[in-house]
Order: C-alpha cells, then structure tokens, then sequence
DNA sequence: TATTGCAGCGCAATCCGTTGAATAAGTAGT
DNA sequence: ACTACTTATTCAACGGATTGCGCTGCAATA
C-alpha cells in the first residue's frame, strides 16, 4: 500500500490539488504506479486525518472550490521511514501472459491479433516516455536524474516487451510452417 | 480477476489439489499471475458452486483429506469466453520504483544497496526461467511452446530490470564524480 | 525432547480497488 | 443552440485481496 508514499512524494516538491495529483499519476508517476482520481481522493483524506499533510481551501470564480494539499513534517518522517525499509517485490498480475500461458487452447491467430494491439499500446508508451526523457534539460540536477533513470526503466521495459513479441511472432511463424509441412 | 482464469488454465492438464495449485502459482503461473493460497482456496470454492470445477475428496492417511478438483465443462466454456475478449493491460505497482522517482530524498548509497538486494532476486529469478527453459524437452509441442514463450518473456524482462540496474550505478557514480569535483 | 517444516485446508476482518454516478460551472467546437 | 470536454470533488456499493489466525499430523533435525 504505497499509493500514499507515491503521494507524498509528489507533494515534496509542490503543494497541489487531489485534480493536480490525478494527472500527475497520469503521467510521470503513473509509470511506475497508478491509481485513479477516487483513489486519491480517498488516500488524502486518509492522509489528512492522521495529520500527514494539511490543505487550504481556494475558492475560485467560475471553477469549484479547490484544496491545496502540502506535506507535513509527519508526513515527511513517514515518507523517510518507508524509504528506509526494503520495498516488497512488485507483485505480478498479467492478465494477457494469462492467455499466453493457456494458449495452447486458443488458435494462434487470435493470438497474433491481440498481441499486435499490445504491442501498440507498448510502442505508444515507448514514444511518450521517450519524448519525455528528450525533454529533460539538465540531467544533472538530483531531481531530473532520477527521473531520467525512472524514464529509462519504462523504455527499457517496453523495448524488453516489444523483442518478445517479435520472438513470438517467428516462433507461431515456425510452428505454423510446421503444421502444414506435415 | 483473472486468478479464476488461472487457475482453470492450470486445471485443463490434470486433476490437483489446492495446495498443488499454490507451489504451481509459487513456480510456473507465478511469473506471470501470483497468488496465495487462501485466495486459491477462496477462489476454488467459488468456482465450485458455479460448477466451473468440481471435486473428489480423497482420505489419506497420515496426512489430512484432500480435495481433486478437474474443470468442468462450462469451466471450459468460460475460459474460451474469457480468453476471447481483449485483456486489461497490467497495471504497474512498483514500490521500489516510487523510491526511485522519490529518489532525491534518500542518500544514493541507501538506493545502491537496496539496489543490489533488488538486482539480487532478478539474478534469481533469471536463472530459475533458464534453467526451465532449458529443461522444456520437446520445444515444438503445442503446449511447451507456449510454456516457452512464457518463460522467455520472464528473462527478457528479467534482463531488462538488470540492465536498467547498470544505467543506475553508473549515473549514480557520475554524479558523485561530479559533486566531488565541484 | 523441543522445534521446525511440510502437507492440507479453512474462517473472519479488514483493507484496497474498481465502477458508476452526481454535482456544478466554464469553455471550445460544429 | 447543442454537445462535449475540462476543472474539481465526493459518495455509495461491491468485490477482490491481504493479513492474521486456527486446526491436524507426520517427518526430520538439533
């Protein structure tokens, strides 16, 4: 249960609305996790109550109201705490490698399609993270270097994907050229 | 929730207790899909009363009473139906990597050891997948090609995470030089 | 002999996550 | 004028998942 670090995270380095926050899990964060607008909104107010970050309410002309969350220094202990303990390995849940590894049952080419739509979603992340990482002026500072290096994790992650699907392309290839040698 | 369609995709090939599904899900599924065993018995009771399996009780002595649960036919209709709609990519929960995007906050000597515990497992983990990889006999068998690709997914993503740890030392040595030189 | 581990199953409580909807006012497009 | 989208938050309901606990009994080890 780490959505609430996520988000203490992202409150580190600026106050920001429950809406701010969703479109950043959007994006940067949502890389590496992601959560829904709900689920924020819940996670504040959890936060709020044990005193881990605070808000001001900002009425607004035109817009609703809205809440500025900040971090505390509770929030900033328990930040540190969890940054100190061992992170539990992710655990996995791949609903399509589900498919893959029961596959035997469905015919390879509605195999083949699904995988092609996958490998577009993966491509389209692959291009987004990687305009992201172009866009990261100074790597050098501490803070874009770390974003660089999560940027890299999901490109490598997606490349990693991408050259799997090209094995199982030849490889439903081979077996098909196989089927009807025979 | 598809731990039920897991669990009917190992219960196609044989006959198996609960407990034998959770050291499957702790092996094989398990790179792909993990599970406890409370959820694969809570899971495994409900397909039961959908009559997606059913089971016979078997007394054994020494050992308690078991359970062999087998697919059953709308078992196996259900999982034709559920392997024909299009899958939900996965959804990325990784904590470490919150740490990583956090990263600014904790000293880079902190992140490297904890690095290392991570690049540890993966190392594990890669050897584990070759050494069944290597060990799949009859390679152009519908169901170990399928079991293959399966695998070969897990390395490569394994090989992935490793090489993505290299980027990390050596930026993170890049930036100590620079500091110190400063 | 005490402890640990494995085989085998289960319940209860709680927490996490998802889905769907409601509200409300501005702005941009056809 | 109508539609759709954006900003901004919240609630209700359900179901999935996790955590913690409980039971039995054999085998091996220290």
């Amino acid at each position: 249960m780490s959505l609430r670090h996520a988000i203490l995270v992202l409150l580190q380095d600026q106050e920001a609305s429950g809406y701010d926050l969703a479109r950043e899990f959007a994006n940067s964060i949502g890389l590496v996790w992601n959560a829904t607008h709900q689920q924020i909104y819940l996670e504040l107010g959890k936060l709020n109550e044990k005193d881990m970050v605070k808000f001001r309410h900002i009425p607004q002309d035109g817009k609703p109201d809205k809440k500025m969350y900040r971090i505390t220094e509770e929030g900033r202990d328990e930040l540190i705490r969890w940054l100190r303990k061992p992170a539990a390995p992710p655990r996995i849940r791949d609903a399509f490698m589900v498919k893959i590894a029961g596959g035997a049952l469905s015919d390879p080419s509605s195999i083949l399609r699904e995988l092609e739509d996958q490998a577009d979603l993966r491509r389209e992340r692959l291009n987004t993270f990687e305009d992201l990482a172009r866009k990261l002026d100074d790597r050098d500072s501490d803070k874009n270097m770390y974003t660089y290096l999560t940027l890299r994790r999901g490109i490598l992650d997606q490349q990693a994907w991408l050259n799997w699907a090209e094995e199982v392309r030849s490889e439903l290839r081979r077996r098909e050229d196989l089927t009807t040698s025979v």
